[in-house]
DNA sequence: CAGTATCCGCCATGATACTG
DNA sequence: CAGTATCATGGCGGATACTG
């Protein structure tokens, strides 16, 4: 990763430099890597999926959290969320074009850490990191 | 991003699905997207820097934040320390070829996220989550 | 079904002080 | 310089109850 390309962020305040503390990026990116964040965005990669089947989906998800997760990524344009209006309820979540383009990087990320947790040091070091 | 590759992993509880809430690669993946994680990360992924230089390059980060996720990078065998044992000390961190592999993932997103905060919807609107 | 509202614990995070 | 130790806190996240 050459240098240059960073330190042209780091020139350049306009654009979204997450080094900086004071950058919007780092709001954002907090959201994407948020605990819930990265694994909502990721079951959304796959398929659009309704409140229940993410619920399910993503095992250990509190309602609360799913719920804030969800509104937090609506916000930042990264995911869809569309009602049916109808009784009982119906909502579907998706990507939107946004999102999916963040997806596209997320993904590989997931996967990528789940197919090599085994060759990490640990998981089992790893129990706190305090 | 097709549905067999999560199905399958889903279905292989050997290798890391992320989506089971016991699984090792969540404890992973807290630490790599961890809020200050991603930064260091990205951050020795443009070189090899010392204690100080990370600290004055990730702005806002706290001693022991930092200490605390170097740790933990290290104990998951992304980061390796290397100490001059001089005195005064001179302590030197950079990526271990695993951590490299992660960092080539890890980079393109904070990339984009940097980039792309102008498009998302907010940052204003985002103030808080909750 | 798809949420919201509320309460609450605990740990991640931060600030400060100290050390080899 | 490169940390560690300690303390304080706030907000993340979970559990539960309630609603349209």
């Amino acid at each position: 990763m050459s240098d240059s390309i960073w330190q042209a962020i780091h020139a350049e305040p306009a654009s979204g430099n997450p080094f900086s503390s004071n950058c919007p990026s780092r709001v954002v990116l907090d959201h994407v890597t948020s605990k819930w964040g990265v694994l909502v965005l990721a079951a959304l990669a796959e398929s659009p999926r309704r409140w229940g089947e993410l619920h399910r989906y993503i095992e250990g998800i509190s309602e609360k959290m799913l719920a804030q997760t969800l509104r937090a990524l609506e916000g930042d344009g990264f995911v869809l969320r569309e009602s049916a209006g109808t009784v009982p309820p119906r909502v579907d979540y998706s990507l939107t074009p946004l999102g999916r383009e963040l997806a596209d990087l997320l993904v590989p990320l997931v996967r990528w850490v789940g197919d090599n947790v085994g060759r990490t040091a640990g998981a089992e070091a790893l129990g706190r990191t305090a």
